[in-house]
DNA sequence: CTGAAAGCGCTAACAT
DNA sequence: ATGTTAGCGCTTTCAG
């Protein structure tokens, strides 16, 4: 009821025009800053845009022009603050220049990876940022290319040939933490990671595993991957440690190499009633702010959503102005923050100063 | 380069037309369903759909309708678990309907908040999911109001003179809050929160403020209440358990009427040195996934995001279909999860069975 | 049952 | 400097 009343037709650029006693054409002109319009027929337009309190309809606008301004931006969830963050970033990107970003979430399925990729299509958008759920061969990107539509690809992806591709630098984040854990003594590692993810998970495990060998020929890596879901990876890291745990040859760190599984890991812990470091030391592939006010801190690579964001707009509305050139490869450099999880093996358990309760 | 080469013109329903030897009318009620197209022809159509690969342009079609058949979704933020969740969710109950969600943050900013929605107005979207940044009453719900735009309000709100509102039932949450902590023993609570989300901080607040005295007329409640925004709180929140250490009349718990307020606490805890709940209880308004991994784990009340978001869908939806009548005002049941963080007051401290480190 | 005609709201040539 | 014309891609009367 009540949200019936005001319901009037919006003003068209038709009424602003005849209240300002000059054709539709030129209150286009005026309202796209032509600057070949009297000034007082131009003042009159925009004294009636002001009267009516008129807008453009953008949709009606783009409809006359090839491309629509509005990027599509495709996540594989929302519910994480990496992906809100970059879906946040992009907006005020897309924002920036006079764009709207259409944020869609492909649930981590490819198949609605690519239905979301169509009806992008279907929108005509100018651009499309696509965070692909498993890496650039996807279905997904397939679409883009056969549909010669114009995009970028970002965070689980290396290098593409047909499109250009932002995202971090996971193997030298990777190096950065085998550093880390062989500086502090460990001989021991367990990578846990989603097979799914396939080019990345690669790129972070080989920087892992090259430099913790190169710097410690000795060390002993254990990896457990997870092709499908992040539940079975409960029920894999269950039976690992139960295993390591009877021959008493269990690792004396774990590397977890995304975020899930820093929180499968850390459950897994719990259950164990292990702490970090005193039992078990831990790092992360991805940061998240809880992970700083927990006790212990937890040590995580910070992946860095702006620089990804920016850059991924930037390469893109190059594309989307005609820049041609063969496809980039960006890699952005991560931070690695050692946080209280991780320490070194053999310390005494439980006697750590700040690490009581 | 890459990117151009496949760029060809898109079919439309004209080339549909021709190629099936109908009219492009013809074509646009075999693809609407309706009934009274020969099966021949609609078979000639449909094989020249299939052969043609052709889609409906979506904005196109919505232009020739009052309404598009777009939702527009105004969040806070986006980078938390609760508000992706729910964007998530709404994504997907508008997908059922055929209706396209676009989402967009207000970043806690009122002005940014009512800019938001006159670019949706402009897109003429067919309703509105506002989360509002404060309360019902800001200008944002005040542009729906005087612009006739459909729309429903939710989260941060408790009912509407105007639109229909769909929320947590905070009061009810709170007051078992108040229950679960004085059933412990606690008779000294602090309460947290940011006044600047207005109603429903006070109906937090007051649900967990009437239980309690009515449980425990001794009961003796602080709270510590921030107008701007998160970062003041942190000193805030450092100065009143200065004062309190001081003096020894520290609160045996605190209880944080919002996510932020929960890291907040649990870092300032972190800084003095306090565990949970040897030291202090804590329960906060708000559940994360990292709340049950942790060490304690944190107690927390779980709002409804699924029931929010499908009843302000449906609400919504049976506005747009022209459905009267008053506003209506929703309260959905939280649960609240008593977890490790919440203890009885006064056990010795750092005594505990499985709360070491 | 089908197609021609008339737009939705806007912009871009092309005249004037 | 401005208006006229012709659409963008689609749907919807309304005659036939």
């Amino acid at each position: 009821m009540a949200q019936q009343e005001a319901q009037q037709r919006r003003p068209s650029i038709h009424d602003v025009a005849s209240h300002a006693g000059v054709s539709a054409a030129t209150v286009s002109k005026v309202l796209a800053g032509v600057t070949t319009v009297k000034p007082e027929n131009a003042q009159r337009v925009l004294d009636a845009v002001e009267l009516l309190g008129y807008r453009v309809d953008p949709l009606a606008s783009d409809m006359r022009r090839a491309k629509r301004r509005i990027i599509g931006a495709i996540m594989p969830e929302f519910e994480s603050e990496f992906f809100g963050q970059m879906v946040s970033e992009l907006e005020g990107l897309a924002e920036q220049r006079g764009y709207t970003l259409v944020a869609a979430s492909s649930r981590e399925s490819e198949t609605r990876e690519k239905e979301i990729l169509a009806r992008m299509h279907d929108w005509r958008v100018a651009g499309v940022v696509l965070a692909p759920v498993r890496n650039e061969h996807g279905p997904a990107a397939g679409f883009m290319k056969a549909n010669g539509m114009t995009g970028v690809l970002i965070d689980r992806v290396l290098a593409d040939d047909a499109f250009d591709t932002v995202s971090a630098d996971s193997a030298a984040a990777s190096a950065e933490v085998a550093r880390a854990l062989v500086g502090e003594g460990h001989r021991h590692v367990l990578v846990v990671g989603l097979g799914q993810q396939a080019a990345t998970v690669r790129a972070r495990l080989e920087g892992f595993r090259s430099t913790a060998l190169e710097l410690a020929p000795d060390i002993r890596i254990d990896v457990v991957l997870c092709e499908s879901d992040v539940e079975p990876l409960r029920t894999l890291l269950r039976d690992y440690f139960s295993k390591r745990e009877a021959g008493d040859d269990r690792p004396t760190a774990v590397y977890s190499l995304f975020l899930k599984g820093t929180l499968v890991a850390l459950s897994e812990f719990r259950r164990r009633g292990w702490h970090c470091p005193n039992d078990i030391s831990l790092v992360g592939f991805d940061d998240a702010e809880w992970m700083q006010v927990t006790w212990p801190a937890i040590a995580a690579v910070v992946q860095p959503v702006r620089e990804i964001a920016s850059n991924a707009m930037e390469v893109l509305f190059r594309r989307i102005e005609g820049e041609g050139g063969p496809p980039t490869a960006r890699l952005e450099p991560c931070k690695v923050l050692m946080r209280e999880s991780v320490g070194s093996p053999g310390s005494v358990p439980h006697s750590g100063g700040g690490d009581r309760q």
